[in-house]
DNA sequence: AATGGCATCAACCGCGGACGG
DNA sequence: GCCGTCCGCGGTTGATGCCAT
């Protein structure tokens, strides 16, 4: 491609990182904060590119990390954020603090697609594996490669145009789980899909919400665990602008509202662009998106904008993580 | 104890998007 | 609009550890 390599690699160390060069990262991130990356290694004394410097100081020493085992929440909350986001590792891993797109993508490879198989669930599509034309391995412990599993989305960043299109994951999600239309009975938000993992994400409805559905009845033919209510929409976005203002108030007040948005609050960031994924029950398909409601409430809540991804999930309810 | 196979995970690589000149 | 640079992402690789034989 003729593109010019991102640091000298004659003189540069490879390889595992020494206590030593950790030491020399931290304490120069600690002085100077985190960037400019290309000039860190330069400026810390480090004979180390700044892609490594960064990938060291994002995956491994940053003070917030949370080591250790990941608990049966965070893995099937990884489940339903995959369902949903593909292998967006960076917008699954902003949604669980302390937690790594490189180890969520290590451990979805080595534990989550073996479990999901166990389940007898295809890890890429979310669907039930077809006996017929996607057999399960012969062995849990060795899902096929990625390169013998086609990836069933694509790895455009999802934006307003990517959702638009009939090609787009939220549109594979949407087309591939069956999404009904909602019915009228409620107050939470739910998404109706085949593999059941919805309840990580947020246990809406109740075995007669889902029974209630009409017409739809491909879950009817699931296993109970299988039947679990999440009705995804997608709204386009609001046209209106997200304010920079915070008011303390608002957000307290928030806090008892029991509308969606409150879970953008917890993950923070938020853009006044992009799509906007709504979870809704009891909404018809053009009630169920919040933007257009939001934008009143945004002006007076919102904050820095940043991943034009994060407010995926602006609108999603509260969940137990 | 030695060895081979497998699992895990840190680190690397290449690419594409964002951004500024 | 074009070009160069930087940053971040996702896929892949390689080193290491564990376990079965």
């Amino acid at each position: 491609m003729g593109r010019s390599p991102c640091c000298e690699k004659e003189h540069t160390n490879k390889g595992a990182w020494t206590k030593e060069e950790d030491e020399r990262l931290i304490n120069y991130i600690k002085l100077h904060g985190e960037g400019c990356w290309r000039s860190l290694p330069k400026a810390a004394g480090l004979l180390r590119c700044g892609k490594s410097c960064r990938l060291r100081w994002i995956n491994y020493l940053r003070p917030d990390l949370k080591r250790g085992n990941f608990t049966e929440d965070e893995d099937e909350l990884i489940i339903n954020l995959h369902s949903l986001l593909g292998n967006k590792w960076s917008l699954i891993a902003a949604r669980l603090p302390g937690r790594t797109d490189n180890e969520i993508k290590n451990y979805w490879n080595t534990h989550i697609k073996r479990k999901l198989y166990s389940r007898g669930i295809d890890p890429q599509t979310h669907r039930p594996i077809n006996a017929a034309s996607t057999p399960p391995p012969t062995a849990a412990v060795s899902p096929p490669s990625t390169a013998a599993v086609p990836v069933a989305t694509s790895n455009k960043k999802i934006n307003s145009d990517s959702i638009s299109s009939s090609n787009t994951l939220a549109h594979d999600v949407i087309t591939n789980n069956n999404i009904i239309n909602s019915n009228n009975n409620s107050n939470g938000f739910h998404l109706v899909t085949h593999s059941g993992y919805a309840n990580a994400i947020t246990k809406v409805g109740t075995d007669e919400d889902s029974n209630s559905s009409s017409g739809v009845t491909v879950e009817e033919s699931l296993p109970p665990h299988h039947q679990l209510n999440l009705d995804l929409s997608i709204g386009l976005p609001s046209s209106r602008q997200v304010s920079s203002s915070v008011n303390p108030e608002n957000l307290k007040a928030q806090e008892h509202d029991q509308k969606p948005h409150l879970l953008y609050k917890w993950y923070g960031n938020i853009t006044g662009q992009s799509v906007c994924l709504c979870y809704s029950l009891g909404l018809q398909s053009d009630q169920a998106c919040y933007c257009k409601g939001m934008g009143a409430t945004a002006t007076a809540t919102t904050v820095t904008t940043t991943a034009t991804d994060s407010n995926l999930y602006r609108f999603y309810r509260p969940m137990n993580i």
